[in-house]
DNA sequence: GCTAAATATTGAAACGTTTTAGTCTTGACT
DNA sequence: AGTCAAGACTAAAACGTTTCAATATTTAGC
């Protein structure tokens, strides 16, 4: 029952001798296809008393299949992402997958070397959201890959699925909100358009004004980075001028925390002195005080439905065009806005 | 230049074949051996052409080693494991390792599940924060594992190295701070003693009271489950109480939302009806009303330390002690706690 | 009890690398 | 010019599986 330790790793050729069957014979047992019941009892008690287990490289290497899918994004421990992750985490897992993580830390260099990487693992598929979808280099190389992709929010002229949100129409919910609200100068602070979430969500901010009619400034629009200073300064920017906006979009939920910090040293009270709207459910959303509306989409579900769609494209092969779902966003009303005159 | 994607992937072989030149020195030329002029050139055009990329399953088999790294957490997309893997993939990524994450969920199951098949996959080490340091399984799993193994803020009685934190130090700091305001009636919430952390928490505090000669009351101690949850049930507890704690410590970071949550349904101001400090910086505690205190403690470090750890082991070899690192915890005082008469 | 059909089992090839032992070149030194 | 050593290159084995064609065994029908 036991076994010495210092030995090397028992392989499938040990436990066909101490089976006594050939190798063959024991691949079937592994593989669960039919065999002989004293077959199988003695391959079976083999395996354990060599406490074998399978080398995946070298069923890899028969099978030219992996089980396993490269997970790219920019920063795993942005909330979002490994929110997205652990959706896809648990239809992989539950389909004996397993998930190869990478950073790019919006590096263009590293994202890269990242796909080439996973591409050398011969991963059977990728989940990404590339973080510039401008970048005529990513494309060609997903272009060339051989296993199916499926792009996390982004929009690339590729053979690839995609799993969107509605961002836009988001925004727009939001929108109509506010102006329901009677506010009529409501500054929107996102990421620029290299990317589809942010891109989105200034053009919804776009349309609203236009369907609704109310004069659109275009001052109240500041796309940059999605980080926190980015908010942080945008903000400062925003509260210092000499017309301040009634109300404050934050498009992105880093950027909430530099529009927070902002409002604090302006010492602002929320609603009474602005407005305030957010993207994305996180705790600091929720439980500020007051609450702050925000617009939410499921985060898990993106993970869930890209495992799926790679699992589906895996299965069914490369045939069928590119499909695209997308997620609703919905606005969540909570504490952080009133009505301006 | 361009290749016919419709074939199959090229081997080392068509690339020997179309570069003239024997297999062997393919080889040679990939692993960076010196060969003559003539002979890289060809081959890395050939490469080139082919747009030949090594199979790392084949390579892995030959060399005995895959350069994946498997991480096993409760749940990735809880912010400190994915600041941990963040850390992780920083350092591993740098040195050409890729890094596997799987998530236990906290059943003791699929944490078994997923040893076996990271063994499986024959990763060249495992980094792990154990979701129970009292399961058997899980020990003689890792026992009888055969690659390095690290643990996070774990403590096993196995060969293994960790990465702690000094939880108790923290705690100890935290008690000094609240004794010097004045508190006695301190209620910490934190998890249960089969993990390190909140069994360390819970120590310090025992540990601080007796050191600092204060009377200690036991109904004061709540331990339970790390989750959102049980941090509201015991704060509305210790809230609805016909004695009040003075202050609560929120021993880890989805408890502190739920204390938060109780704390605004009894619609208590904070500090001034109760002090708070909490576990580990989120963006919750810098940028709530008023900033709340923390204990905090470098969260990618640990990821960064557990990889240089883990590095180390694998070139280094199972021969020397289990090492132990330990990472401090200090204190941000910020605006959540006031003096008591 | 015999035969045919169905089912189990085997042996060998194949997957794509690295590595080792050995062969072939090259050129420097007498 | 002849010898040697060093360096470049090659051929083949090995890594641990799965799979396929071929063979052996069992089962069922009469």
């Amino acid at each position: 029952m036991a076994t010495k330790s210092t030995d090397k790793r028992a392989t499938i050729r040990d436990v066909a001798t101490v089976a006594g069957v050939s190798i063959g014979t024991v691949s079937r047992v592994l593989n669960g296809k039919s065999v002989s019941n004293r077959v199988l009892e003695s391959v079976n008690s083999a395996i354990k008393d060599l406490s074998y287990t399978p080398n995946a490289a070298a069923q890899s290497m028969r099978t030219n299949s992996t089980r396993a899918i490269g997970l790219v994004v920019n920063d795993i421990s942005n909330p979002l992402f490994s929110g997205i992750a652990k959706g896809l985490d648990e239809v992989l897992s539950r389909n004996d997958y397993s998930l190869l993580i990478a950073n790019t830390d919006n590096d263009p260099q590293r994202e890269q070397v990242i796909i080439k990487s996973l591409t050398q693992r011969r991963v059977d598929g990728l989940v990404i959201a590339v973080s510039n979808e401008g970048d005529d280099n990513i494309k060609s190389l997903l272009r060339n890959v051989e296993f199916p992709v499926v792009l996390l929010d982004r929009e690339l002229d590729i053979q690839a699925d995609s799993v969107c949100d509605d961002h836009a129409d988001g925004m727009k919910k939001a929108l109509r909100y506010l102006f329901d609200l009677g506010h009529e100068d409501i500054a929107l602070i996102t990421g620029d358009d290299s990317v589809r979430p942010f891109r989105e969500r200034a053009m919804g901010y776009r349309d609203a004004y236009r369907k609704l009619g109310k004069p659109l400034n275009k001052n109240w629009i500041r796309q940059g980075q999605m980080n926190s200073l980015f908010g942080y300064e945008e903000a400062v920017r925003l509260l210092e001028g000499n017309k301040r906006p009634s109300a404050i979009i934050a498009g992105g939920n880093l950027i909430l925390s530099g529009v927070l910090r902002a409002i604090r040293q302006f010492d602002l009270s929320i609603p009474e002195d602005l407005s305030l709207i957010s993207c994305d459910e996180v705790d600091l959303a929720a439980l500020m005080n007051p609450p702050i509306t925000v617009i939410i989409r499921d985060i898990q579900l993106i993970g869930q439905l890209a495992a799926e769609q790679i699992l589906r494209r895996i299965e069914g092969g490369a045939d069928s065009a590119p499909s695209r779902q997308s997620i609703p966003t919905e606005l969540v009303v909570r504490e952080s806005c009133t009505r301006v005159s």
